[in-house]
DNA sequence: CCGCTGGATAGGATTTTACGATGCTGCGCT
DNA sequence: AGCGCAGCATCGTAAAATCCTATCCAGCGG
């Protein structure tokens, strides 16, 4: 158990400072009573006289007093220094911020996201994870991380929802399929074809859900938690998907082609977004980081 | 102004230490809801959410508490550390000790209590001065010295003397003076010598009051505040002296022949004798270093 | 000897810290 | 599904610490 307070240290070297309890009370806009009575505990409590008290001419101080005031100025400036960082951490937009992403969210986004703001605040560093649904659930509640880029879909109550924006889902056939030859793909088309499920919380209820609220009973011939791999499969001819991430250029990973079409249906669109723990409060850094993916993904739609 | 105390962080480390309130509670012997409220205002204080809790199952700390919580447990070990060097050296025999010594006791005394203390206590290093009387008082005054080793003669109230050991004055006389035939000198004998007078505080002072004392106005011819100094000068024949200091060898610096005569009148002794500031509170190292110098003469004398 | 300077003390108001008792909420067990 | 348990927050209150103003007291200088 510590026997003294920062306070009373604080006291103590700004009299050593000032060469006497007075000056030291004038400069710290403390009552001289109080100074004097702090320095008298502190020294009670470390069993050590610090000061020498001259009548009417201050104090100096002792021996063994200079020896404990040199290190106990250094303590003070080591304390300050924190009091600085954390202040700043809480009001400064600089340090760390911990983000996490939707595995199929990340690529896309994270990386055009992470270059803006940090050529906005240069000061900061952000650092990335990805998971599935549950593993950010798990990261955000267990403070792993600040902020977690992803689905807005089946969102428990304790955590607070941005959302950024939307993109509706879409049907993925292998390039060659006969239904490539329409524009927009009417569910119901798809009703005894092979499905070929991602098979990532919440994407699973997602997708089965889409399809069911159309009335149909999809037939997972494959699923995967892979979308490459749900890509490739798709493009290998086993089934249609239903997706809402759309990587750039129309191929698979082994190279086949895939065929991208729209949903004619009036569907649920996926709803990227931000989520933070409800109970946390947000330090100016995730409040800024925040703001920013709104204006971003704003600007990126108009 | 500092915004936190160390009992805040002491308490916050703990809580992350044992993952809960509760543990941290029952490891430092506080009631729960004294952690509960000490750490809710250290978050309130420094603008920071330090832990996310869970209800039930502990707490974990934020990213940015973590951040924070790694810093301050540095700053708990570094005031720990204070206080454990300060309580060490009120309390422990080690450390520095800031010995003062009168000009012409020093060389023969101070080298071997210096010996024989610190082969008793071997952490301890002594810090050595000299100076006259004055320059003694005002070191001891101004907190430069603990202890100051001096004749007890003219000593100011506000000082702790305790005497160590005493020795007569003698006469000192040149090798070939007419009066070294005598086994004692009387004082008398001296009356129309020349008189060479160690002119230091407060030696000038007794010494011409143990001639007083008898009688006597001595011839002052010389004076001079160097023992090696008056010596030398009653080695020339130029006139006789009074010291209590007798160093090995009866020659001055420069090899001329020294008689040294026992006073045979009652006369004051010196008394060497260890000073200290009244008002200061003694550590340890202090306590013991006097009593050592009493042991030291009472073995010395026997 | 008197006034000035500067530390210590006294008394009292306010704040802080601590406690026990109790409330509240999510988790796990039956 | 309900119930008990675990664990943090809140409440009320007592004790302690902190700080203030007013005053005292001791050296020093004029």
């Amino acid at each position: 158990m510590l026997r003294y307070t920062l306070r009373q240290v604080e006291y103590a070297v700004a009299i050593w400072d000032h060469g006497s309890v007075a000056a030291a009370s004038a400069h710290l806009g403390v009552a001289q009573p109080t100074l004097s009575a702090s320095l008298a505990k502190l020294e009670e409590q470390i069993g050590l006289q610090l000061f020498i008290r001259h009548h009417a001419q201050g104090v100096s101080p002792s021996p063994a007093g200079l020896r404990f005031l040199a290190e106990a100025r250094n303590l003070l400036t080591h304390a300050q220094d924190l009091q600085r960082d954390m202040l700043a951490a809480g009001t400064a937009i600089e340090g760390q911020l911990s983000l996490a992403s939707f595995a199929t969210i990340a690529p896309s986004f994270v990386p055009p996201l992470i270059k803006t703001f940090t050529s906005l605040h240069p000061k900061v560093t952000i650092r990335m994870a990805e998971g599935t649904q549950d593993e950010l659930f798990k990261g955000l509640r267990g403070g792993d991380f600040d902020l977690a880029l992803l689905y807005d879909v089946d969102m428990p109550e304790d955590f607070t929802v941005t959302p950024l924006t939307s993109f509706a889902p879409h049907v993925l056939l292998p390039g060659k399929h006969r239904l490539t030859r329409l524009k927009n793909v009417p569910l119901v088309a798809l009703k005894d074809e092979p499905f070929v499920l991602l098979d990532i919380a919440p994407s699973r209820t997602y997708f089965t859900r889409i399809l069911e609220t159309a009335g149909i009973v999809p037939k997972v011939a494959f699923s995967s938690p892979s979308l490459e791999v749900v890509r490739g499969l798709v493009g290998q001819g086993l089934g249609y998907s239903i997706l809402v991430t759309r990587p750039y250029g129309d191929h698979s990973y082994a190279g086949e082609e895939l065929a991208v079409r729209p949903i004619a249906d009036e569907v649920e669109r996926g709803v990227i977004a931000l989520a933070a723990l409800r109970q946390m409060r947000k330090t100016r850094l995730v409040s800024a980081f925040e703001a920013h993916c709104v204006d971003f993904f704003r600007t990126v739609k108009a």
